[in-house]
This record gives structure tokens, C-alpha cells and sequence, in this order.
DNA sequence: CGGCCGATTATCT
DNA sequence: GATAATCGGCCGG
């Protein structure tokens, strides 16, 4: 299976947004091998995106987003919460893809331990912060290159998805952001129940 | 299933 | 000092 190379995630966001669908997220921990396919992305693209983390220029935080395609963004939010984002598009423009659902397709006993009291739920990998919980990633690995087999996580090539099967919307949890960002259809979804890779 | 609300702290003004 | 790219528990229908 191909790794995803760096000018996968160099064209525009949005593009890039749309063809992470479908990819596997790989996850090595000491002996373990986590995979999930991935069912939700959303895109956040430059200074004017009043929704995107890079909308008052760059600080020490988001300065990952300026720079190469192809590395994780990993951020804390809400007092508790880690949310990983690959870093997309050209050098100098802040932009990044929010990974925000996955489909288990490899390890999912041992990602339903690391996330107590959920395993009995229908609901428990849906959410970017519970995909984080499920597959250990934290702030520690901000930073870590998507393209290389060496890094503690990486994408893969996944299954194919037809563009008439990935469903559009407003990208979540913008509540205090203004129009027209906080409505503009950046996030997208497509059904991968019962795949595998 | 859907809506409401409290938790909890890094980050920036 | 305010806010946050969220979650999970609790409630009502």
C-alpha cells in the first residue's frame, strides 16, 4: 500500500480536503498497529479564513501551518481535547485539513480501551477528539511528517471514493465566527461503514 | 434521538 | 481575563 507523498497534500485545501476521504490513518504504538480509514475532514485556508487558526497571523502555535505539506498539526482545545490536522498547501500559506472521523479497520479493541466507557456506545470514533483519544495522539507529536514510514503515524492510500458520494456542509463548531466563514461548505463526509483496507 | 450544560487549561489579547 | 475547529452526562419526547 503507498504512503501519501508530499505533493498529495500540496495542491488547494479544499481539493486536498476532499481526497483525504477514504485514506487510512496508521498508527504505531510499541507492538500495535492502529488503522482507521478516514470519514470526515474539514479545510482551513489563510488569513482572511476567519475560521481557521491562522486568521491573526502567525504565532508560536500555528506556525506549523506555514510551513512544508505534509505535517501534523496537533493542538489542545477546550481545556482538554487534542485535534490532529495535516498541514496542507505551498510553503507560506497557513492552511491545514481537520481530521475529524474515522472508520476502525485494524486494532479496534485496543482503540476502544483507550476510550473508557465508550466501548459499548454505537458513537465512539466520530469526533476529532475522540479519534485522538482512540489512536494516542497528543501534543508531543505535533509536528511529525505524514510521508515518512518511520513516523509514529502516517496516511496510506485507502479506499477509492466517488466524488457524488461525499456530502458537503458548514464546518462545525465555528459558533462566534462571522459570514460568510462560518457557514462556507469546507467540511466533508462520505459513509464508510463496512470497508476495510 | 436531540438539546442543554459543565468541565478544564493552553494560548493569545 | 476571555475564549476555544469538543465531549459526555443528563434530561425530555
Amino acid at each position: 500500500m503507498h504512503i501519501l507523498s508530499r505533493d498529495f497534500y500540496r495542491p488547494d485545501p479544499v481539493s486536498v480536503a476532499k481526497r483525504l476521504l477514504g485514506c487510512c490513518l496508521v498508527r504505531k504504538t510499541n507492538d500495535k498497529i492502529l488503522k482507521g480509514l478516514i470519514s470526515e475532514t474539514e479545510a482551513y485556508q489563510g488569513e482572511e479564513d476567519l475560521g481557521c487558526h491562522a486568521h491573526n497571523g502567525k504565532t508560536p502555535r500555528n506556525a506549523i501551518m506555514y510551513g512544508p505539506p505534509g505535517y501534523a498539526y496537533i493542538y489542545f482545545t477546550y481545556g482538554k481535547h487534542w485535534l490532529l490536522n495535516a498541514v496542507v498547501g505551498e510553503v507560506g500559506f497557513p492552511a491545514a485539513v481537520l481530521i475529524r472521523a474515522l472508520v476502525p479497520v485494524n486494532g479496534k479493541e485496543i482503540m476502544k480501551v483507550n476510550r473508557p466507557n465508550q466501548a459499548n456506545k454505537t458513537k465512539w470514533l466520530d469526533g476529532p477528539a475522540k479519534l485522538t483519544q482512540a489512536l494516542i495522539l497528543t501534543g508531543e507529536f505535533n509536528g511529525s511528517d505524514l510521508c515518512s514510514f518511520s513516523s509514529p503515524f502516517y496516511i496510506i492510500e485507502g479506499v477509492k471514493i466517488e466524488d457524488e458520494k461525499i456530502t458537503k456542509g458548514s464546518r462545525i463548531g465555528l459558533n462566534n465566527v462571522p459570514e460568510p466563514w462560518k457557514s462556507i461548505p469546507w467540511n466533508f463526509r462520505v459513509n464508510l461503514q463496512g470497508y476495510s483496507c
